[in-house]
DNA sequence: ACATATTTGTACAACGATGAACAAAATGCA
DNA sequence: TGCATTTTGTTCATCGTTGTACAAATATGT
């Protein structure tokens, strides 16, 4: 409780703030957990975008890609362009549905669903190690530092990319 | 310490793992902060990457190409593709170097340092309205853990983009 | 029923980021 | 000195992401 003892509040650029600090090394540690998934994934020849749509199929099966490019935070365009790529490697499934002739329902093939679980492993594996010595009820606790702020920016802000 | 109580460590999926759903708690918390910050910016014909980089010459003035493309953790050539356009606007400036002829020196013009200044007063505010209620101890546990995965990341990855 | 508005997916141009290949300058070693 | 290696910055093709404009299907309101 007594290290760095500071005399006066004396805030005069912002990476004087703890806040701004902190938020400087979430950003950094986000770039560098980026590149370094990238890397693990090169054999797979997927990239953190791929994997992230892939895990979400396998979660939640018959997903339409308006409400997947919603749960990743990207434009329906983006799903344009990374999906058909998916289709065509016969990782992913697109079924047009009866009632809504708009919409186009997602789901894994088999293999789609092999190599999902393959790249998750690679995923977890990445995430454990590199938290090293940190304790559980820390991770909590910056679970909870995160949902804060995810609740407050998904209040104020719109989704991006409408139509 | 009593909620939720899990009888079994039943971890089947990623998303059971509690360092797994935090660290997506971070990845989605940077990605609405980044989308956030973007659109505050518009007004200043800026975004997150120029901004990175105007930081980081107020703060390092007469740093190099090399060394900045370090500090933002991206490659070489993707500074030789932004630094002209904010030189063009006037923003930054770009001195050789008499000892080294390879290397340019860069630094803010006074345009620049204004320009930057207001831009980081958008990114303070920011940060600090988003973190909300959280309290700036739990700001130092993040940081912490952030700091622990990036040292974690740095050994083992090296650096993108050689040359 | 009909006109209007909203929703869903696509096409396209623009931009940031990457990695590889390259030229110029500096460094190391014999 | 001379030659190989390393470092610094640029160029280029490629890719992911965005926003806009657009067409088709659905929902809403009169």
């Amino acid at each position: 409780m007594n290290k760095m003892q500071v005399p006066i509040e004396n805030h005069h650029f912002p990476w004087d703030h703890p806040r701004f600090r902190s938020w400087i090394a979430v950003a950094r540690a986000c770039q560098l957990m980026q590149q370094s998934l990238s890397r693990r994934l090169t054999h797979l020849d997927i990239k953190p975008p791929h994997l992230d749509i892939l895990v979400n199929l396998y979660r939640f099966d018959g997903i339409t890609q308006q409400e997947l490019a919603r749960k990743l935070l990207v434009g329906r365009s983006n799903m344009s362009m990374l999906l058909p790529q998916l289709e065509k490697r016969g990782l992913i499934e697109r079924r047009g549905d009866a009632r809504d002739k708009r919409v186009l329902r997602l789901s894994l093939t088999p293999t789609g669903r092999t190599l999902t679980e393959e790249a998750m492993e690679i995923q977890t594996a990445l995430i454990e190690s590199s938290h090293g010595g940190t304790p559980i009820e820390d991770c909590v606790k910056v679970a909870e530092a995160m949902e804060q702020i995810i609740a407050t920016l998904l209040k104020e802000d719109d989704l991006p990319a409408g139509g």
